[in-house]
DNA sequence: CAATATACTTACCGTTCGGTATATAGATAT
DNA sequence: ATATCTATATACCGAACGGTAAGTATATTG
């Protein structure tokens, strides 16, 4: 009989894991059990049901990194600035929850219609919502990206994940220069 | 009792069409049978397996796509004509397989353990060694990119697919003059 | 010390899963 | 005419699924 803390965190360690490498659909709640050596009762007394699980674990880890995202896509006057700060902050946050910001990535791209989707659907919505006000907001500064700043909001985001998904993989390195690489070309690319 | 490729062919559109909108794992084999009005052992008949359905699907339209790209992808020296005739490329096989395109972009992105990345992996090692091979042979012609070329051929095919489905989703327009923007920003951003 | 709340287990529920052994109606070939 | 092949259905399998009813050992509190 642990505490609660160490037990729930440790089901939700877990559950975030299996859910990454294998997909939400085609983990059961029996292997998350398993591996942590409680029974599915215990797993209901903390969570109430599979869904309540992926709830929980996006609400803690991605709540996170929206909060993290949300400072960084503040408005300030400074495009580049924001660009850098979201996309630092974006690879600093999946180095530290590699196993977390994978199943972010294959959240953020699973069917529509399926129920991991629907439960992650809010903070998907909430995290487009931070990029997409800070795209609007920079026409200011920016005026020859008016009319297309909900393309380019779409494609940096895109890029944001990728390349944090990159970097965890070990596909490319993160320094310094590789990020304002990425910032500048992209940012060149609306200037002109 | 219908001829073979009737059966056969009305049982992969529209399993196509529930592991797009629900995805892979969580689409029983009782499912598509029942909206196809056969019987499971029909379906065993025709693929063997769930498995040998999605493979099917993926060697049948996935193949026509992988197709398309190779040739848009081929090496003609002309880097922002080639990075043109990809994205349109993906933009009009999207349009004209809007379902099967969103399987596309949710196996392109699920966790590596599961089940339906293993079937697709080799298609889409394939797709990706396509736009890296171009990449790397157009740094003679773009010799700033040198050394970069993996990252910018990731984050070009990374585009191109958020591209093409937001287009089939309407949330942005499929025109000349937009398709160009984006190529003419992607190479601008490299050029500087 | 008694009552209560916390943290957990054993044992089970009905349902659905992927998959199959067997049968058969109709077409084709010999 | 008979045998074979193709395309289908009925009826079933064991295993796994998500979830729960009932009980219990331990810790906390009045």
């Amino acid at each position: 009989m642990e505490n609660e803390q160490n037990t729930k965190k440790n089901l939700m360690d877990i559950a975030v894991k299996l859910f990454a490498e294998k997909g939400y659909d085609s983990v059961g709640v029996q292997e998350i059990c398993g591996e942590a050596k409680i029974t599915k009762p215990t797993l209901y007394y903390y969570f109430g049901s599979k869904a309540g699980l992926l709830q929980s674990i996006i609400e803690s880890a991605g709540g996170n990194l929206l909060d993290r995202i949300r400072e960084a896509a503040a408005y300030t006057h400074d495009f580049q600035n924001s660009l850098t700060k979201i996309l630092k902050a974006a690879i600093s946050f999946a180095l530290a929850n590699e196993k977390y910001f994978d199943l972010h990535c294959s959240l953020s791209n699973a069917p529509d219609g399926s129920e991991a989707a629907a439960i992650f659907s809010a903070q998907k919505d909430a995290l487009e919502s931070e990029i997409q006000t800070l795209f609007a907001n920079s026409c200011n500064e920016f005026g020859n990206m008016r009319g297309k700043e909900k393309l380019y909001a779409l494609l940096y985001q895109n890029n944001v994940r990728s390349v944090a998904q990159a970097v965890i993989r070990g596909k490319i390195g993160a320094c310094e220069e590789t990020v304002y690489q990425i910032v500048h070309s992209f940012m060149y690319g609306i200037a002109n």
